[in-house]
RNA sequence: GGGCCCUUCGUCUAUCGGUUAGGACGCCUGGUUUUCAACCAGGAAAGAGGGGUUCGACUCCCCUAGGGCCUGCCA
């Protein structure tokens, strides 16, 4: 019978409700597919009406450390991921979990084991060789190498021979072809998972030696989880190790920790990435030498960069907090992270929000997704028009400031926000509507470019001036009636806009890019306007 | 080496035995046009390969190939 759901929470949580948690380690920075999984975490217990905890795995004292501890919650707070509760440090509960460790051996299924590291690695050495040695010996009879002909005398000494084909001599067995066979079954066994010899109470070798304590894995039988994502998986009993739980300096183990502190906190649902999906079986069977119910496990792919590998340094931004430098939005990160793996089936673009009603663990999909910068861009784009303008203009002058540019002046700061509200749908990032501003911020006499230049010639001033006067008779100065006003000048020269707008908007921006001519001139203001003309007729 | 997991357009995905395999981003073409962007219309583009099961398979099973994870007294 499988484990299903906990129903023995802690006193404040009502029976049946959820409660997950996200648990990074605090070793670097949020790293985007921990953000993700974050995001999992909260849409899951937002949906189920359940609680989001935050635990903090710092047991390793060497890695952890307090600036990564502070980045992870900064992330987390600028993605809007509010947990529930405290946020819980791993490593302040060390004696609770060595209390369990303790209660495991009470109870045999875990004991005090006294095989040293040296000997560890000393008895993977030589397994190891010896792996080499048949693996090889697999090789030539199943290529067949003249140069390097089969001696069994040679091939086989020191190894142990009776396994799987029973009174069969070596050279029967390389007579009937089933030498290859009984390498393939050797090469399984000579990899078996760990077992301790102290497993089933050997003395130790000194009253004082140092001893870690260790899960007694199950021999027999197979550990099956029920994954919500990935669906039944089944791992032998006999391929678990007889894993550390205890270090030999009394520090929990990882493994240890995560189930001792998942119990605790009455974790339903364990959402994390699929890095640890070997690991579910591991912690299952230390769930059952607690004699406690495993929570269900949903273990998510990972985020692969664009060239389908795993996510490293050469793929540029990792941690939040460098996208968020390079311009995207909160909102657009949660709302395309969440899409990179899930779909709920016909919006592309939603906010977490109205992800919540919608959100299935099973609609989590198996592969790996890779990023796609060029998708990020567009949600940007989407989120960014919607945003709040004295936010989005804020941001451009955190990012201009960011970028070394000097304050900027009150009147330039006004022209600047009476621009956002139009900048803003023309633009996929902060630092693109930075440039996009460019024109509005300038000062004159403007610095023309090589096409402005060209356009801004002596056959093309005198109709400037024209245009200068009418534009100068305009009683109200904004985008509509100034573009009539354009089209009405252009009538009246007798030629089309094409003649008349990019001279003017030269003029205007000295070429750099800006919005519709009306809405440039307004942006402007008149006054600037008008001087702007004026100083290139 | 061993154990486990994954595989639909370039990318994110829909499909949960019967569809002309749908959408989004990107791309291409055309339109609008006053730069850039936006916008509108149209288009190209996919079930890794091979075996089964079935009246029928992208969907179920097996094999192969390719990718990934774990294999630590890291998490």
């Amino acid at each position: 019978m499988l484990p299903r759901a906990r129903f023995d929470q802690p006193a404040e949580f009502s029976p049946m409700s959820v409660v997950t948690r996200f648990a990074p380690s605090p070793t670097g920075y949020l790293h985007i597919g921990g953000a993700r999984t974050a995001l999992f975490n909260w849409l899951f217990a937002k949906k189920m009406g359940g609680t989001f905890l935050l635990r903090i795995e710092d047991t390793d004292r060497a890695r952890s450390t307090p600036e990564a501890i502070e980045a992870i919650l900064e992330g987390m707070a600028w993605l809007g991921l509010k947990h529930d509760g405290q946020t819980i440090y791993q490593f302040a509960r060390a004696e609770r979990h060595r209390q369990a460790a303790e209660e495991m051996i009470a109870r045999g299924t875990a004991f005090r084991c006294y095989v040293t590291q040296e000997e560890l690695e000393q008895d993977r050495a030589t397994a190891s060789e010896l792996t080499d040695r048949i693996r090889h010996l697999r090789n030539r009879l199943v290529h067949g190498m003249p140069d390097d002909p089969i001696n069994l005398e040679v091939d086989l000494a020191g190894i142990d021979i009776s396994t799987e084909f029973g009174e069969l001599s070596p050279a029967e067995m390389h007579s009937r072809g089933l030498l290859s066979l009984w390498a393939t079954a050797k090469l399984q066994q000579l990899n078996p998972a760990f077992r301790s010899p102290y497993r089933d109470g050997k003395t130790p070798p000194a009253p004082d030696a140092p001893f870690t304590v260790r899960l007694r894995a199950p021999d027999d039988g197979e550990v099956v989880n029920a994954d919500l994502i990935q669906g039944d998986v089944r791992i032998k009993a006999r391929d678990i190790d007889d894993l550390v739980l205890l270090r030999a300096d009394g520090n929990p183990t990882y493994m240890l920790a995560v189930v001792v502190d998942d119990h605790d906190m009455g974790i339903t649902h364990v959402i994390r990435g699929d890095d640890h999906l070997t690991n579910a079986a591991r912690q299952i069977v230390i769930y059952r030498a607690m004699d406690w119910i495993p929570p269900l496990f949903a273990h998510v792919p990972l985020i692969h960069g664009e060239d389908g590998k795993k996510l490293s340094k050469r793929h540029g931004a990792q941690a939040v907090d460098e996208w968020r430098d390079l311009g995207y939005l909160p909102e657009a990160m949660d709302s395309y992270l969440m899409r990179l793996g899930w779909s709920p089936g016909h919006d592309d673009i939603l906010t977490k929000e109205e992800a919540i009603p919608q959100f299935e663990i099973g609609q989590i999909g198996k592969a790996p997704a890779r990023l796609d910068f060029k998708k990020l861009d567009s949600v940007n784009a989407h989120f960014l028009s919607l945003a709040d303008d004295a936010r989005v203009t804020r941001l451009v002058e955190e990012h201009m400031k960011a970028r070394g540019d000097a304050p900027l002046s009150g009147d330039s700061a006004a022209a600047l926000a009476r621009a956002t509200p139009v900048l803003k749908k023309r633009a996929k990032t902060i630092p693109e509507l930075a440039e996009q501003a460019r024109f509005v911020l300038a000062k004159r006499p403007l610095t023309l470019d090589d096409t402005a230049k060209k356009l801004l010639n002596d056959d093309f001033k005198p109709r400037l001036s024209r245009l200068r006067d009418a534009l100068q008779k305009e009683p109200t100065w904004d985008h509509v009636s100034l573009g009539s006003a354009l089209k009405a000048f252009a009538t009246s020269e007798g030629v089309g806009l094409g003649q008349i707008g990019p001279g003017l908007r030269a003029a205007l921006t000295g070429g750099a890019p800006s919005p519709d001519l009306g809405q440039t001139l307004e942006l402007l203001g008149r006054d600037e306007a008008l001087a702007r003309i004026a100083d290139q007729v």
